[in-house]
DNA sequence: TTACACCCTGTAGTATGGTATAAGGTCAAC
DNA sequence: GTTGACCTTATACCATACTACAGGGTGTAA
């Protein structure tokens, strides 16, 4: 397989497949002798696809790398895993308690707009509410 | 009020002050003349702790830039700031929905985890599991 | 007067995850 | 044999929100 036919395989951009290749998350391929050119195997549009699902679960490349080098170690990482997994779930607790504060902080700003005089400006109820903490 | 003053009380970095007003979410201040020092009052202090909130809220400099210039138009741009203010909540919303579905995807891989016979490699159940969708 | 903290500008670097471009080589079809 | 699509590398650029550093000037206190 050809770089451009990998990427497309994998609906990813040509350049996003060397990106890959050069921070290591995919390792580097024969080349025909030659033209020097990229000759990739099925399990590289494996592993490309793996990525693209790892990233959509909100893993960065880092995590995704980590998360790869455990395939080749013994079946024991699998306590590693899933302690990654957990942090990952307890992360996004975190960040979704947050966005519901976030929204509730909104919802009073949007309220105060509502009730506004038509003598004030809304930026001063702004200014008040946010200062007002929460 | 020197930068190092001002950075102190609004808890932030001098050279964040300095970047504020190269991006124009500070205006240009006052300079003393002969050591071209600024000179910042409270106002500028009221607009940097107004900057600091908008981002906890969550809004890019470029929104928060938005609002503030919002401040010095008349009252009728309340309807304005409100608009924002909902396609905000309503980012959240969506964001929120999101980690929702990756919470429970992870949650089926650490259930895949714990299932896992002493034969099977972990990590072979990940990419089965992530091919799987969701 | 000398030390030291602070200020100035301009430029470059950080992290993340790519995308774009230049300058060149290769391959297949016609 | 030439066109055009594709490949190669290296380097630069994008956005975001800073942070650091170099090289210099200022202000104050002992």
């Amino acid at each position: 397989m050809t770089i451009g036919e990998l990427a497309k395989a994998a609906e990813v951009n040509v350049q996003t497949v060397r990106y890959y290749e050069r921070m290591e998350l995919l390792p580097a391929t024969h080349r025909w002798p030659g033209s020097g050119y990229r000759d990739f195997d099925d399990e590289a549009l494996s592993r490309l696809r793996f990525i693209r699902s790892a990233k959509d679960l909100g893993f960065t490349l880092r995590e995704i790398k980590e998360l790869m080098e455990m395939q080749f170690l013994p079946g024991e990482s699998c306590a590693e895993v899933k302690r990654l997994l957990e942090g990952k779930q307890q992360e996004l607790d975190r960040r979704m308690l947050e966005m519901r504060r976030l929204h509730r902080a909104l919802g009073k700003l949007i309220t105060a707009c509502r009730r506004r005089s038509a003598k004030t400006t809304c930026p001063a109820l702004w200014a008040i509410a946010f200062r007002a903490g929460n």
